[in-house]
DNA sequence: AAAAATCTGGTGCTTCCGACCCATGGAGGC
DNA sequence: GCCTCCATGGGTCGGAAGCACCAGATTTTT
């Protein structure tokens, strides 16, 4: 019996996937967590053997959560952004699986198992080839960590150059190479493209 | 016992849901569908007394989906998208009940059985004060044909108005009379912005 | 230890964008 | 008939954004 901790913001997923996995001989829902604080919480209460993270949640990131926690049960990253990076994220939070969210439910069970038997599990079914060239590119997607946090800020409406100065402590001539080299990254020529890319990987 | 039709395009959601509602006593799920095409295939086959249906699919979303069908039992949109304006284009397109993804599982419950009956359901538990007054304005967000036109264009990342121009068949002057306009209502100033806006607002 | 990448900042230049002024023709409401 | 809204278009102008190239300090990787 694996037993499991779900994680999504989404009470209609969270319930419906509650009974749907309950009714999977092998696997039993232990509880369930809305955020990722509300993730961490519940760890501290429970230990299953396995734990369905999505990455998009209020109050904290499920990959946040991740990179939090330490010596926590192997987790499962789901996301509606069937996207590398984002996958490149959550392997780099120490995700051992990774899966869409228009994947069926049997494939997150079989997910589950081998994440639960010390195995990873990485969804290869939607096709990310078709729109995601430039991101494919080697090495191109692979954000510093003061580019991510000025195109988060990008993503949630800060646009001009003088508020991003302002935000990030530092000049604006900086903020415009930042932009710069995350154009270029991204493949992409302005704030209005990069804002629109940023959201499509979940940033 | 009400007869539904669940259209989303999460394997997860649908299949999580249809297993949930299935549980419910007066409630059974006759089918799916995973865009708005297939909802408008399935409802040529079966005839349920109620349709769930999200509102970002692939191929069609599930607000058109609604326009182009005619003589459909009522429809419960759900979405993640908790905005006014994306409520307002679900009522225009003849919705009878509007909910979101964070709705807990009896609540969408208790919305079908309104709509079976002949009665509207809008969820009014999330709150759309704290972060929506530009868009509240009064007739603020009622954007034009093709202003949302335009601002759809801006949110798949044609952003100059070069290439809007081209894309809409209008002189570069037009569009930026249109993006003028579009940002008065939408309370912001510039294309990043407006972008980001418009994601937000599902279009 | 050496090399590469990152973060920070700079100059100069060109193009584009957003704000404000306006006008015309058509559709729809009163 | 009149008035309002919408879509289309024009012009000007200052400031912002994007581009190219450069460079020192620190960190990370090799």
């Amino acid at each position: 019996m694996i037993r499991v901790l779900i994680a999504d913001d989404h009470d209609l997923l969270r319930e419906g996937l509650e009974q749907a996995l309950g009714a999977v001989p092998d696997i039993q829902v232990l509880g369930t967590a809305s955020s990722g604080k509300d993730l961490m919480d519940r760890l501290e209460e429970v230990t299953p053997d396995v734990i369905m993270v999505d990455v998009d949640m209020p109050e904290m990131t499920g990959l946040d959560a991740l990179r939090q926690l330490k010596d926590r049960p192997p987790a499962i990253v789901v996301t509606m952004h069937e996207s590398p990076v984002v996958l490149d994220q959550a392997v780099e939070a120490g995700a051992v699986g990774f899966l869409s969210k228009s994947t069926p439910l049997p494939r997150l069970a079989a997910a589950m198992r081998a994440a639960a038997a010390g195995e990873g599990f990485i969804d290869a079914d939607y096709d990310l080839t078709d729109h995601m060239e430039p991101v494919l590119d080697p090495g191109a997607a692979a954000l510093t960590a003061r580019e991510r946090e000025l195109l988060s800020l990008l993503a949630t409406g800060v646009s001009s150059t003088h508020e991003l100065a302002d935000k990030l402590f530092i000049s604006q001539k900086t903020v415009k190479n930042h932009l710069a080299s995350i154009y270029d990254k991204l493949a992409v020529s302005d704030r209005a493209q990069a804002a629109v890319e940023a959201i499509r990987l979940g940033l």
